[in-house]
RNA sequence: GGUCCUGUGGUGCAGUUUGGAGUGCACGCCGCCCUGUCAAGGCGGAGGUCGCGGGUUCAAAUCCCGUCAGGACCGCCA
């Protein structure tokens, strides 16, 4: 139906007989004697030249057989590829008319979500989510490339699990043949990867699908993809190194930008010095530490097992109604309350600075190198508390633009093994039961402690975001006896829930760790995108519905019968 | 489960703080004019349940309560 497409033509091409297809992107008619039409298909806009009236509306469909030539010189649109050269349109049909769209296809309109994902083959058509598509489409074929480099394999697993009691939420899909039994949908393919291992393949990869039924998030979607790692006889580095290598080769491809090496930080580390397990590092804005600065304050609200500030260069500016604010954020994220010191003619100015000794003043105002016109916003509590709250304050004071200070990507290692209680008081596993315990802290679970036992698990971070996640597994039956046996978790119960698993390890299980990277996530901050609806070509809304086809939406009482159930009345 | 923001012709916004006639801007749409435009231009026109429901008031887009939808976040997401 074409010879070519609008975008690639050229200089070249001019003298040339071509046909083009593409939608009438915008039209600039002068009466009865002639017509401009900016012909658009995925290769970008062409001007094409009708002489007479052209009776064309945006987002007709068309063919155009037509002449490539020169512009006139001053003629010649500097801001378009194609702006040196015009179709001269000799024969112009209409595949399609088309209605008004809902919507204008251009990239300066924000338009209202439900409307473009109501309309997304519209949406579909701007600049914006068509490079985004193709961008999404060479960071997968660059991660195929990197990993089959190193020698991975692709290899599918099912859709149809069994469900879980780990993790989160599973999506659940009921047996017509076993009624009142449900398959999960996978939530990740961790078993099956790890069963790969045992099963010899030595190296796995897949770009998989998983579905978590939790709340929606600007990174989080139902359905995600996932680039999926497993491989035998390799250690955390190894990992590390391999998963390194093929995010900085996506990396490069589609940005054009080379990653060299991909820093790393302990969980310890991060939390201290940033309040978050995933550091956004292109801004300072640090945690201070000051729990040791007000060991004996006569200030009640700073008797606390943990003191820690940050200093907001420039901060005294703010209003009393953004320190409220502040104020009533941190409370909402779990502080008791939030003191504010500001820097003013070198004085303190602060409600509460009066409870301070001068001691405390001196020692603060150094130790939080504090200068004309700071804000010092302190927060004491938990440890995990303040680090939490301060963590998030100050992602919401200096957090810059997800497209802006380049792609820091970040290692997180030595992550704690255990993290809170679960609800019969036991430790829980803060990645999964089967984690590898750090060697040097064996002894300490030996000896029955969890606190301070970390694993080998880490997590892969980029401007703040979590990409994704992994670790070496326990392939030693010993090891995760002493896990099950501190998880709570009775012999039987570990049968009853993993057995399956634990046989496969009596059959030679070789050493083996994993990791998994977030495509969703990875995608659209190579885009630039500070939401990944913007790199999915069918998102759902935050409520997890689809505006498009009515997703999700109920079905036929024969088909509930036919599987057994029954819809009851929404509990109060 | 919770906090915050938003909802006004087809689209994007202003108007809401301090209640007073559906007022305004840009785009689109319809008609007419226009032979080198490129976010074409000129003239004219149509188009509204101010998300929905209730309340306060002489009077509500505007104030209050509820509700729905969208968005951001906390919880949740091994």
């Amino acid at each position: 139906m074409r010879t070519h497409r609008c975008g690639d033509l050229r200089p070249e091409d001019i003298g040339k007989e071509v046909t083009l297809c593409g939608w009438v992107d915008r039209r600039r008619e002068h009466g009865e004697h002639l017509a401009f039409i900016d012909l658009r298909d995925r290769s970008g806009v062409i001007q094409v030249v009708v002489q007479g009236a052209a009776d064309l509306r945006a987002e007709y469909v068309l063919q155009v057989k037509g002449k490539v030539r020169e512009r006139p010189s001053e003629t010649i649109n500097e801001s378009l590829e194609t702006g040196g050269i015009e179709v001269e349109g000799l024969e112009v049909s209409v595949l399609a008319a088309s209605e008004p769209p809902p919507f204008p296809i251009d990239d300066r309109t924000e338009v209202d979500e439900v409307l473009r994902l109501r309309h997304r083959y519209v949406d579909l058509r701007r600049d914006r989510l068509q490079n985004n598509l193709q961008l999404r489409a060479q960071v997968n074929s660059s991660l195929r490339e990197a990993m089959k480099e190193q020698g991975f394999v692709e290899v599918e697993t099912p859709m149809l699990v069994a469900s879980t009691p780990e993790g989160a939420r599973d999506f659940v899909v009921p047996s017509r043949k076993e009624l009142g039994s449900f398959y999960a949908l996978p939530q990740s393919p961790q078993i099956f990867k790890q069963l790969c291992m045992l099963g010899g393949v030595d190296r796995y990869y897949q770009i998989a699908r998983c579905l978590r039924d939790e709340d929606l998030r600007a990174d989080r979607q139902y359905e995600f993809m996932q680039l999926d790692i497993e491989a035998s006889f390799v250690n955390g580095e190894d990992i590390r190194n391999i998963v390194s290598s093929a995010v900085s080769r996506a990396t490069e491809t589609v940005t054009g930008v080379k990653i060299d090496n991909i820093p790393s930080i302990s969980w310890q580390e991060a939390m201290e010095r940033f309040g978050s397990d995933k550091p956004d590092v292109r801004f300072g804005l640090e945690l201070i530490e000051l729990t040791e600065l007000f060991k004996n304050t006569e200030f009640r609200a700073f008797q606390a097992p943990c003191v820690k500030g940050i200093r907001v260069p420039g901060g005294a500016e703010y209003s009393r109604g953004r320190l409220d604010e502040l104020t009533d954020k941190s409370q909402n994220w779990g502080a008791k309350g939030l003191a504010w010191i500001k820097i003013e003619n070198s004085e303190m100015v602060s409600p509460i600075t009066k409870f301070f000794s001068e001691d405390e003043k001196n020692s603060l105002k150094s130790e939080m190198e504090a200068d004309e016109g700071d804000l010092l916003l302190l927060v004491a509590d938990e440890w995990s508390t303040v680090c939490h709250v301060l963590g998030l304050l100050r992602l919401e004071i200096g957090r810059p633009p997800i497209n802006e200070g380049g792609f820091n990507f970040l290692w997180v290692i030595d992550f704690p093994l255990f993290e809170g209680t679960d609800e019969n008081g036991n430790p829980a596993s803060s990645h999964h039961p089967f984690t590898m315990p750090h060697e040097e802290d064996l002894s300490l679970l030996e000896n029955g402690q969890t606190e301070g036992v970390r694993s080998l698990a880490y997590d892969l971070v980029l401007n703040g975001w979590e990409l994704g996640s992994g670790s070496v597994r326990i392939h030693r039956e010993d090891i995760q006896k002493l896990i099950f046996s501190t998880l709570g978790i009775e012999p039987d119960e570990a049968e009853r829930r993993f057995g399956f698993l634990l046989d496969a390890f009596k059959f030679g299980a070789p050493p083996h760790a994993g990791f998994a990277v977030g495509l969703d996530r990875l995608t659209a901050i190579l885009a630039g995108e500070e939401n990944i609806r913007e790199v999915i070509a069918f998102p759902k809304t935050q409520s997890g519905a689809d505006p498009l086809t009515s997703a999700p939406s109920p079905i036929e009482d024969v088909r509930l019968t036919e599987l057994g159930l029954k819809v009851l009345p929404p509990t109060e």
